[in-house]
DNA sequence: TCCATATTTCAATAATACTTGAATTGTCAA
DNA sequence: TTGACAATTCAAGTATTATTGAAATATGGA
């Protein structure tokens, strides 16, 4: 992953709401989730909620897909390993460290 | 590991330059590197520097300890770690889905 | 077609974060 | 105790990001 797409996505969890978004996604699953329900789940105003959702998909951590008159977001489990692993790269030099295990949550 | 950590923590690292540092450290390992290091390898004015490393210890991510006239700087693994497991928590409900692995770099 | 619902875009304001140079603090060595 | 070096703090200006209400777009059903 590039460095500017790394930060588009730490920029993109780094906000109270966003994040809240993002882990609500995580935890649907490959379900997912329309904004209608992410909005009242978690009380948010249309507006800012689908502002949010543009930054979080703009970074790649979210993939919206239509259904009808519904869309329906689902959380980009690929993009979030490669985040998470970016963080880890060369830690210690490979010196004193195990290598690096996988990021989490393989098998999504 | 409490939401308004988390935020700080990425917000932290959602910054080039901060990213930078951070890495930089990640890969220096229990050594550790100074401001003064850090800056020439990575070019930073130390005004600069100095209110980066600052926003990244108060996140938690790194700790300073002096030895000398020297500051050395140092990645926090467990903190790191912490923040990766909170972002897959509850991951796809654990159902289609492995439990999620320990995040990275265990032996630090 | 026309209306209602789901969601987004636009524009303005409010809040937060980044950079820079100058001044300051802490430590070592002569 | 003075000078030099390492690093930080302060204050100011600039830039980026978040929030809100009003208006717009897209879809399905009467």
């Amino acid at each position: 992953m590039e460095e500017q797409k790394v930060i588009r996505s730490l920029s993109a969890l780094a906000q109270e709401i966003r994040l809240r978004v993002f882990r609500a996604l995580v935890v649907a699953g490959p379900e997912g989730m329309t904004p209608g329900a992410l909005g009242e789940a978690l009380d948010i105003a249309p507006t800012t909620l689908s502002f949010h959702l543009k930054e979080l998909s703009h970074a790649g951590l979210i993939v919206p897909t239509r259904d009808g008159r519904h869309l329906i977001y689902r959380a980009d489990y690929a993009q979030m390993n490669a985040l998470l692993g970016y963080l880890t790269e060369n830690c210690c030099r490979g010196a004193s460290c195990a290598e690096p295990t996988a990021p989490v949550c393989k098998t999504c």
